[in-house]
DNA sequence: GAAACGCGCGGTAACGTTCCCATGAAGCAG
DNA sequence: CTGCTTCATGGGAACGTTACCGCGCGTTTC
């Protein structure tokens, strides 16, 4: 930017002009105690004079300590992920500290080369979502670090944070009956992934609460996109029923396909077809209608996953697994067909 | 992770059990010439047997290279400053760097905080959405820098990145024209912001060329949100016109929210109103109807700022100025009032 | 056959910081 | 007045790496 690209000034340099020696400035500098008020005030002012900056580097090789955090999700660009980030970068910058940021793709060797980076850039510790099954990888890692997401669930060492899933399950269920909806259908992920095993678990348990049998809910499986969704509601749409269909798919991005299939079919969302989500994704809130679904905190479990680093860090090996509740976003993918509020609906259609 | 925290082995530890010293060791690992092939193998040999890895802060600190690079963003949950965040990673992975993220909130303060972050943490360079208007705190920065974004025309001394907003808005209205839509709508941002006056310039520019006087067009302004669209497209329905309306929104959370204000007017998009909107943010794949739109290439102007960055680092100061084209997406809110192709429209319909 | 040269290798300094220890002065008690 | 403690300060080492210089050996060149 400026035209001058000259050497930065050292401590060195504030020793001299301060007339101390280095480790007097040092001192000074680092707020240590056996030092003269005056010779502080005289430090810190050369400091200021020569702009001198302290260097994190040379810190870093001296503490052992970087002051830099590593970050691996699978991809910035979705939104979940990046709220993720930026609670993680909130409580980092809160503690002083740096984030190094990378986007694995859900690729295990992609992850495996970011974890090294991190190595080399000595990071103090990283969190990450781990995509990689083995646990070589992993657990070559040798550094602090603390997993997100559910399928941290395979490395019983390791602490990690999530969302709670029964929990946002009950929320959901909770909600869906309160609208009248008893007996749902669920569009669930590929049975290949521990999510959708949770998630079912989740329900059953529910049912039982409820007296529900589960084996009457419908089931049907996508992969966990639009495309996934809306092949999944096709399915669904085809089976004989009665009446009004609730359906409750395990993310934000298959709930929109549905809606979309829904579309297709020629019905409407909500009068015929309610459709809960599960995620929060931003883009549910421009759907039509507005996709009313569990949201995940991201930004919480990004901040509590930095919490838990530190933690770890400082070896203080307090919470191991940590859940965070979600919470109900509605808006408009759900009929009310419950006896407590059937004006509403009538109303709005007669108006 | 591991239960074992121990030292982490260094390039010595490598040279003794090579049986060299560390000057040869380390002339063997940065793959320098002057040494014998049977040496390097022995000291990569040794290398890996003690799982050494190469300290980067130590490098950093004798080569005053850190191989961090800066990202300072107004918000990395805006899905466009997500994707460029993301170009700017892969393009720094590939070039074997790290990228700290910070998001500024648009606060200036906040801002100047994390340059100074990135002073101290001596990275190489930074690539920077400016949200300050005082040269001060940016001039001060003192290292590499891109910027990104319109607002960094304020700053001609530094290189810059972004969309070409002329040649957007040309790609939008040759859309809307080939669409029939002649005279469309615009719904712009505050009067305050430099954006504004560009994009009106270019479409200015354009009905110069194509002979339409540009005082025909309809302009509301309004906040960047969908709020602000919302209201702007309430204005524009409360005006008395004939037939097909077309609106040209200067960004897609405003294109959203004027979508919003078609429904709540009873009126139906594309049929009665057709929208373009600017930006492309996943969302408007979700509304309904899909929101057709002028998309910002978010990740190659991330990945060329990264470039850009790079040769200014190297002192190369060849692109001042780069503007990135901007591609059209089309889904569903134009309706096409063209002679050429009537036929599809009533098709369509009749089917 | 001696000088010159190239090449592989080792020793050492330096990057900027902090911590430990030594030094000397001042204060204080015996 | 002496011996002890206290305290501000300075000197030096260390963190891990790489660049520079010098040394010895083998090969080449009149």
């Amino acid at each position: 930017m400026g035209p001058r690209r000259t050497r930065r000034p050292t401590i060195i340099d504030v020793a001299e002009r301060a007339g101390v020696s280095k480790s007097t400035a040092a001192r000074a500098l680092t707020g240590s105690s056996n030092i003269t008020e005056e010779t502080r005030d005289r430090v810190v002012k050369a400091a200021e004079a020569v702009g001198y900056e302290r260097n994190h580097l040379a810190v870093g090789m001296r503490s052992g300590r970087s002051g830099m955090l590593g970050l691996v999700i699978p991809d910035i660009t979705n939104p979940f992920w990046a709220d993720v980030a930026r609670g993680a970068q909130d409580r980092a910058v809160k503690a002083g500290a740096s984030l190094l940021v990378f986007s694995s793709d859900w690729n295990p060797e992609a992850e495996a080369a970011h974890l090294r980076t991190l190595r080399r850039a000595r990071v103090d510790g990283a969190v990450v979502n781990p995509v990689s099954d083995s646990f070589e990888d992993l657990d070559r890692f040798g550094l602090p670090c603390v997993f997100i997401g559910s399928s941290a669930e395979r490395f019983p060492d390791v602490s990690s944070v999530g969302s709670d899933i029964a929990q946002a399950v009950r929320v959901g269920l909770d909600h869906l009956v309160s609208r009248g909806h008893v007996t749902p259908a669920l569009i669930l992920g590929p049975k290949s992934r521990l999510a959708r095993a949770r998630f079912l678990r989740a329900v059953h348990e529910h049912c039982v609460e409820r007296d529900v049998d589960p084996a009457v809910l419908a089931i049907e499986d996508g992969e966990y996109t639009v495309e996934g969704g809306r092949e999944a509601m096709k399915r669904l749409l085809a089976q004989p029923r009665v009446g009004h269909l609730a359906v409750f798919a395990a993310n934000d991005m298959m709930a929109l396909g549905a809606m979309m299939a829904v579309r297709d079919a020629g019905l409407d969302c909500p009068r015929d077809v309610s459709i809960l989500g599960f995620d929060g994704i931003p883009s549910g809130e421009f759907a039509w209608p507005g996709l009313t679904t569990v949201a995940k905190p991201g930004r919480d479990i990004g901040e509590r996953a930095i919490e838990c680093l530190f933690d770890e860090i400082d070896h203080k090996p307090e919470h191991r697994r940590v859940y965070m509740p979600c919470r109900l976003l509605e808006r408009g993918s759900l009929a009310d067909l419950s006896a407590a509020a059937p004006k509403r609906m009538a109303g709005a259609g007669r108006i």
